[in-house]
DNA sequence: TAGTGGTCTAGACCACTAT
DNA sequence: TAGTGGTCTAGACCACTAA
């Protein structure tokens, strides 16, 4: 019996990649299972490998491409992981038939909108070092009492504003001078000062607009906002943002790919 | 200059991990590198390596545990994509300070519910067969007017609603008997259907309560309300459900945990 | 300079899938 | 049965970090 569904495509197309060709450069400070992983990406974004298509059993990609199977594998294995491609003990490795774009992100405010094209402006309302209220410090990891920067900022596209946000830094961990902190984005800021992101929490949900967040972001009392609870960690763990945001509704939304773990 | 932060917590503690004996089972069908990993987040896990431990180099660790290094690597990888370890070339791996529990996943509101105690019901209040609508034929990759199965269900906790979910799923997909999806999840009956879910693009808004929403969900007209679309793929790519819910913002939010991925 | 992880090789055997 | 990916080994050299 068979434990599939009964809306067929069909699993393979051609077995394809015979021509492709691949430009591995030794002397390249690069390596190798990357620029191969590139290449790959590259041909399926560009459809040279269409979705079904098989990519040709590991041994022979190797021997093809002068390279051991462990790099080619490594290489493939990168593309598994951003869920370009599938892999099937005892058939093969196939491109996905429908692509994910963005794995995953840990987005930016500032960044979604300059993406999407949306000129993102932005207020600094408050910045100043203050004690830490008992959320904060839990959220920081820091005694309650203890100095914390909070960020107070207001977000606007198009003249509009998006978005209100409250973020608290730990006192000292970033040079927020205002002028910068209304050029770009805080992700940004901290990036550029050597601060790499790895993880955040998350909480996201809505409820109705005060009268003085209605005022402040031109909406009416009662209108329904989306809000955004965030932590986020570097990459040795520590927390180094707590942010508090709260955006229209009718403004914007969130939008993720999310990518399930085997 | 350091592009350091002026907050510092030791970077290491103690090399650790001397004592610690790793039972590994060749006979196993387990791999190899699976069970050093599971061991490794175990110990993590109960604190038995603390945060900022460093885990000795992969060389010693190998010859202590009678492995080859790409093995001992292969299981360290798994962790540090879990966001549980940092590696750093020329200093070594150490634990993460802040934990990561939950890497991320897609979830499902039964589950989510269920796991918080809080004995989600649910009432199938739709059931059937339509041709498809265009943005339902788009998400699904479906022709237009083609037929899929439409599913609006309530979801209760303690007798209190909380969302309003309507599903998309291809016809024929799967057999949706409605005594099973009133007792358990829509994901839960896909998995065990042999439909393993691979990704999924979320979309995440708020909005006021129309006057039948307010009925449905024991709301007040114009209550916010959370709003989320998901369209989900399995593991070769094929969307496989189309949703969109509507959420009481007064009784959930959405909680993720997200990692970067570098 | 010594020690670390990052990359790479050239094999081997096994488990699973399809025919 | 033939072909695939999954796992594993025992080395090698390099790039980076810290003292």
């Amino acid at each position: 019996m068979a434990k599939n569904r009964g809306y067929g495509r069909a699993e393979t197309t051609t077995p394809a990649l015979g021509s492709l060709d691949f430009a591995l450069d030794r002397g390249s400070p690069v390596p190798l299972y990357y620029q191969l992983a590139q290449q790959l990406e590259a041909a399926i974004e560009h459809g040279v490998l269409a979705p079904g298509n098989l990519l040709g059993n590991e041994i022979d990609l190797s021997v093809r491409l002068g390279l051991s199977r462990p790099t080619v594998r490594q290489a493939i294995q990168t593309l598994v992981d951003k869920g370009l491609l599938v892999r099937r003990r005892g058939v093969g490795t196939q491109v996905v038939h429908s692509q994910v774009k963005r794995p995953l992100e840990l987005s930016s405010l500032y960044d979604d909108l300059e993406e999407a094209g949306q000129g993102p402006t932005t207020q600094v309302v408050r910045n100043e070092l203050v004690p830490a209220a008992p959320d904060v410090a839990a959220a920081l990891g820091i005694a309650e009492g203890g100095e914390v920067t909070v960020l107070e900022r207001l977000r606007f596209t198009h003249g509009q504003p998006v978005a209100f946000l409250c973020n608290y830094l730990p006192a000292g961990l970033l040079d927020l001078d205002t002028a910068r902190l209304e050029a770009t984005g805080l992700y940004r800021m901290m990036r550029s000062a050597g601060i790499t992101l790895h993880s955040a929490h998350q909480t996201i949900g809505a409820r109705a607009a005060t009268a003085e967040e209605a005022s402040r972001l031109d909406e009416k009392e009662g209108a329904a906002l989306l809000t955004m609870q965030r932590t986020a960690y570097d990459d040795t763990g520590r927390p180094v943002e707590y942010g508090t945001h709260v955006y229209r509704a009718s403004r914007y939304a969130f939008d993720f790919q999310l990518l399930v773990r085997p």
